[in-house]
DNA sequence: TAAACGATGCCCT
DNA sequence: GGGCATCGTTTAC
């Protein structure tokens, strides 16, 4: 069995901690799945939530590496975040898409879908097809949450802006495996060899 | 009290 | 495959 993630890990500056997320697996209650796509968020640009400053809903992404920073997004879906670099700083990497692992049967009942492919190619289809609520915002994740090393061959990554957002769009700040089906849209090309 | 902020799903071509 | 309609919370005024 695979030890999680250190909180050390997540201690570290948010673009290396988001690109390094690629490949490593999402687990909750024994469903699972392999990081293909992640986005990182930093309290120095405008697209962060952390920007505003201390707030109610943002304690925890100021908080204490390691922990897990869910929100509210269009008032239906959680979105699943890892806290990063130093307590009190402000940062996280926001995990935008799962490659199915464990637990696909799960998966499709919460989602109401069979195709493995739209089980979590979407950071709001990934929370609910691993079960992740605003009740886990704040809990460690090396506990019942937890994100696991990464296994088998490395991801080729791909890097390009992030999306779904309208503020500092230019910052190239998304991470992907390009040769994952289950990256949400839009896809970003290869990166060349 | 009011405006801003997003991800998904369905209907269409 | 692509475009459009949808909701609730948070923060600012």
């Amino acid at each position: 069995m695979t030890a999680p993630l250190a909180p050390a890990f997540y201690d570290r500056p948010v673009v290396d901690v988001a690109r390094e997320l690629v490949g490593c697996h999402v687990r909750h209650e024994g469903v699972s799945g392999r990081i293909v796509e992640t986005e990182a968020y930093h309290f120095t640009e405008p697209a962060c939530h952390a920007y505003a400053g201390v707030t109610p809903r943002t304690r925890v992404l100021h908080g204490a590496p390691g922990r897990a920073y869910v929100y509210l997004s269009y008032g239906i879906h959680s979105l699943l975040n890892a806290v990063c670099e130093a307590d009190g700083v402000g940062a996280a990497v926001l995990i935008r898409a799962l490659e199915p692992l464990e637990g696909l049967e799960q998966m499709a009942a919460r989602r109401g879908r069979d195709r493995p492919r739209e089980l979590c190619n979407g950071p709001g289809k990934l929370t609910q097809a691993l079960g992740i609520g605003l009740g886990l915002n704040g809990s460690a994740l090396d506990g019942p949450l937890a994100i696991l090393p990464p296994d088998g061959p490395p991801p080729r990554l791909a890097v390009g802006e992030r999306i779904g957002i309208t503020k500092a769009v230019e910052l190239p700040w998304r991470f992907c495996d390009a040769g994952s089906n289950c990256v949400s849209a839009p896809r970003l090309p290869l990166p060349t060899a």
